[in-house]
RNA sequence: GCCCGGGUGGCGGAAUCGGCAGACGCAGCAGACUUAAAAUCUGCUUCCCUUGUCGGGAGUACGGGUUCGAGUCCCGUCCCGGGCACCA
């Protein structure tokens, strides 16, 4: 075979690629009338420095294929790529190296470009955005005014992660049980001046829209989980010999005759007032011990609960007894009042720490007998107080003499009931809380946008006009922390001075920048009017693209980024930026590719390099044991990660594209094996020369003639299973079909050309380049790109014999072949005369038949 | 602990509304072509019993149930993956 007429995916891939980058094929056409539009989204990557894995292309190629399918079926399709270029890894590379961050964000840029320009995306290039591009932040500090003209955004007193050692703070990510992830150092939580986003103003829209989204209902419910809201009250329960109240939360009001005691979180501004003399010594040291604990902690270590008495009483609404008031950090400041009323027979944290302390536990709810025993507890424990009941069941001892009594109530009623009567009585009143905290929106970090804010010498904080954006991030000699856990911002020198403009007054500029959740929040906006410098975009394009119809990505941003996104899309729209109140209608995730790894007998992961085959068995190369194969994510450690360059090298793009689709369902999470590729790269070749012949033209046997009626049943199963699986993006099984098409036309003679044609124009989507080569070579002068997608034809699919199984008791006997169309009566009957199917009965009664058309008849015997 | 996913051949996976389990691909085996290899093509390939054909049996993590019929529906158990985790 001359290498001319051979397939040569190095050859075509490039040449194509070339083709639609020059043609702008895949241009979106802003305000088409004509066509209605569909937004296909893909999350934008972070170029890192070790470039494109294969778990990016896995997506990117799901939504190209989605977007070529739907152009050929006639839709304006808005398809972008764009950098997420902000964040740490390229900061930290400045801080090692003292390359500036622009220059290396720029060259990944550059390759991840490349990469992806590669793979053969049908990216509409013109509207490439870039989250550091002064023209793209400038928007972003933009939204950022109209967050802060809304009441959004606010200055608030906040723990950071401070690292002493490293002189500087750091991201929660970077921070993993309470030490450094770079040089594992202790953490502090240290107060500092924050700017906040109010999102928790939103809390109850961003929750309710929950419900309308066409969204993996584990990611919805993992968002709700995230904003976590529950229902209760407040009650105010009053202190002896002082006049403040204490004020608690709960969402139980019902087990209020069960309150044995109260717990304040460390930081309640109560404490200090509240506890006696004699035991403040102990108080303080716990409270300071309290405050040197990071979150993680204190909740982590969930096992042991600790706590110091105040010595002081307070006073129980529903029956007036005393019950002492305790300080303990499982009590939370952050959540509800920072105080509890402390049931222990009914809350298993209460329980452990009444254990603990010798504190009372006193049932006040008889358990459901059923739901118990599925506990495996005993009622008569949990009546004596020597178990915790944190489930259903009716109050007892529950009633007061001033009108309160819940007993012989369930749960529910007793809730209702108890929070009616502390409202009429000014005890309480129904409460609603949230889990869900506000946004803490600043970085000490030099890569990333900076904030349009000065603070005036008169103490003003200033925010700037809009005409005064962008603040552009000055340049600074080193990007090493400042040891104060000021950003390095703070060494910019005269950036840092600012003068009004209007006034002449002085100020020092805002050192601190926004984190990278910020240039996410909105870029899919940014691609509908990309190049505007005048607006963030244009509100007739915004309302004609939007919202986005389908958006493809990784879960592992299921709760951050994608509420952040949904929060600031609220507040555009509130603000009559934007014309719908959900950005992303539909959403997928794709699932993780995971690598082949292997572990030793005890479970101990071995990396690759240290595994060679023996007798195809692998083993380790040192040792010599023997080894198992487990899929692993992908890692630097255990060396087992794959390079998409590679592959695309040796197999091409369109065989990378195919065996990604191929290798499963695209929401599985599936193992890579290289292996595979090699499988769809032979059907791209059987393909090539199923049309294509030895010299490069197409095959002698590729003409116009009729196709057998199986042929032609093949060729419409085809259309229509490709049609309706890339519908569904179930491209494994369309791939399946396709596969079984070139099985039965590859060994034909002659090759009905028309069906050739029909079945490129199915591939195309999936293997473009090749599709597009053999277009051209089959005569066509335009690339396929919008040529009209087949239809099939129902009356093509028919059979008119069906094999119908019989089966006597269930168990196959016999297959005869009976007309598709055939009554159950006439299916029965026929079954009933075949000499196999008597001879299975023998004779026997015939209880029961049961036919079911084009399929099946089941004999039922005695 | 709680909340989501998921367990099907040697491997990735398929199976419409409860109707022939294992499509398609990988790997493997046998054969054709070839001086030879690669490439390509053809056939076989869930397991067990049977020398083999014929034939029979078992089988979708495990144990029950519903049904003429269950990978699919119901109850319980185990295992794997992901998320949350003192949120009162």
């Amino acid at each position: 075979m001359t290498k001319h007429g051979a397939y040569d995916p190095a050859a075509i891939e490039p040449k194509w690629q070339r083709y639609w980058l020059e043609n702008k094929t895949f241009r979106a056409e802003d305000l088409d009338p004509l066509r209605p539009k569909l937004y296909v989204l893909d999350m934008f990557p972070y170029p890192s420095g070790a470039g494109l894995h294969v778990g990016h292309p896995e997506g990117y190629t799901a939504t190209d294929i989605y977007c070529r399918y739907k152009r050929m079926r006639g839709f304006n399709v808005l398809h972008p790529m764009g950098w997420d270029a902000f964040g740490l890894p390229a900061e930290q590379y400045a801080v090692e190296t003292g390359t500036h961050p622009r220059i290396t964000t720029d060259r990944n840029i550059e390759n991840f470009r490349r990469q992806i320009r590669s793979f053969g995306f049908s990216y509409d290039w013109d509207r490439e955005v870039n989250t550091t591009d002064p023209r793209y932040y400038r928007w972003t500090q933009w939204i950022f005014l109209q967050l802060y003209k809304k009441g959004l955004a606010y200055l608030a007193e906040v723990p950071v992660n401070w690292c002493p050692a490293l002189g500087t703070v750091l991201a929660n990510e970077e921070v993993v049980d309470g030490r450094s992830v770079r040089g594992n150092h202790p953490v502090m939580r240290r107060p500092m001046k924050q700017w906040m986003l109010k999102i928790t103003a939103y809390a109850e829209r961003l929750l309710q829209d929950l419900d309308d989204l066409d969204w993996p209902e584990g990611i919805k419910e993992m968002q709700r989980n995230w904003i976590g809201k529950s229902t209760g009250a407040e009650v105010d329960f009053a202190v002896q010999d002082r006049d403040e109240a204490i004020t608690v939360y709960t969402t139980r009001p019902d087990t209020l005759f069960g309150a044995t005691y109260m717990v304040l979180a460390p930081e309640h501004p109560l404490v200090d007032a509240l506890t006696l003399p004699e035991h403040r010594a102990a108080i303080a040291a716990y409270r300071e011990e309290a405050a040197r604990k990071s979150d993680l902690d204190r909740t982590d270590l969930a096992t042991d609960k600790t706590g110091v008495f105040t010595g002081r009483f307070a006073v129980n609404p529903v029956n007036d007894e005393r019950i002492p008031i305790w300080v303990s950090d499982y009590v939370l400041m952050g959540y509800g009042t920072g105080a509890i009323m402390a049931v222990p027979a009914h809350d298993t944290r209460d329980f452990e720490f009444a254990t603990k302390f010798g504190i009372e536990v006193r049932c006040i709810l008889e358990p459901d007998r059923a739901a118990a025993a599925a506990e495996r507890l005993r009622v008569e424990d949990v009546l004596a107080g020597k178990a915790c009941w944190p489930g259903e069941g009716r109050l007892i001892r529950s009633a007061n003499d001033r009108g309160l009594n819940i007993n012989g109530l369930p749960v529910e009623a007793a809730k209702k009931r108890t929070t009616e009567w502390l409202e009429q009585n000014g005890l309480g009143r129904f409460s609603v809380n949230y889990k869900l905290r506000d946004w803490l929106f600043s970085r000490q970090r030099y890569w990333g946008e900076p904030f349009p804010v000065a603070y005036m010498e008169d103490g003003e904080v200033r925010i700037l006009d809009e005409s005064e954006l962008p603040v552009l991030l000055p340049e600074v000699e080193d990007f090493r922390p400042t040891g104060t856990g000021e950003s390095p911002l703070a060494k910019a020198g005269e950036w840092l001075d600012y003068v009004d403009p209007k006034t002449g007054k002085r100020g020092r500029r805002e050192t601190h920048t926004m984190p990278q959740w910020a240039g996410s929040c909105w870029y899919y906006l940014r691609y509908i009017d990309p190049q505007n410098d005048r607006r963030a975009w244009d509100p007739r394009k915004e309302a004609y693209w939007m919202p986005v119809d389908l958006y493809v990505g990784g879960a592992e941003h299921a709760v951050l980024h994608l509420l952040y996104a949904r929060f600031w899309h609220k507040v555009l729209y509130d603000l009559g930026l934007v014309s719908t109140k959900e950005p992303f209608r539909r959403l997928v995730n794709q699932g993780m590719i995971l690598g082949i790894s292997y572990r030793d007998t005890r479970g101990v992961p071995v990396p690759n390099d240290k595994v060679e085959f023996r007798d195809d068995k692998p083993v380790h190369c040192e040792t010599g044991e023997e080894l198992e194969e487990f899929p692993a994510k992908m890692s630097k450690s255990l060396k087992n990660v794959v390079n998409p360059d590679e592959v695309i090298a040796q197999y091409g793009a369109d065989s990378f594209r195919l065996y990604e689709m191929f290798m499963g369902p695209l929401r599985a999470v599936k193992p890579w094996q290289t292996r595979g590729v090699e499988g769809v790269s032979r059907f791209l070749k059987r393909v090539w020369r199923m049309i294509i012949g030895p010299d490069g033209r197409v095959a002698p046997e590729v003409r116009s003639c009729e196709m057998t009626p199986e042929q032609k049943r093949v060729l419409h199963a085809t259309i229509k299973k490709v049609t309706d699986d890339t519908e569904s993006l179930d491209f494994n099984t369309a791939i399946s079909q396709m596969m079984i098409f070139v099985n039965e036309f590859s060994r034909a003679t002659p090759r009905s050309r028309e069906a050739m044609e029909t079945f490129v124009l199915l591939l195309a989507p999936f293997a473009p380049h090749i599709c597009e080569e053999i277009w051209e070579r089959l005569g066509h002068d335009r690339s396929l790109a919008r040529e009209a997608w087949p239809e099939y034809d129902e009356s093509a699919l028919k059979l008119d014999q069906v094999e119908v199984l019989i089966q006597v008791n269930g168990k196959p006997k016999a297959r005869i072949q009976l007309p598709a169309n055939m009554k159950p009566a006439d299916m029965e009957r026929a079954a009933l005369a075949d000499g196999d199917v008597r001879a299975a009965i023998g004779g026997r009664a015939i209880r029961k038949v049961i036919p079911v058309p084009g399929r099946l008849v089941n004999i039922v015997v005695k």
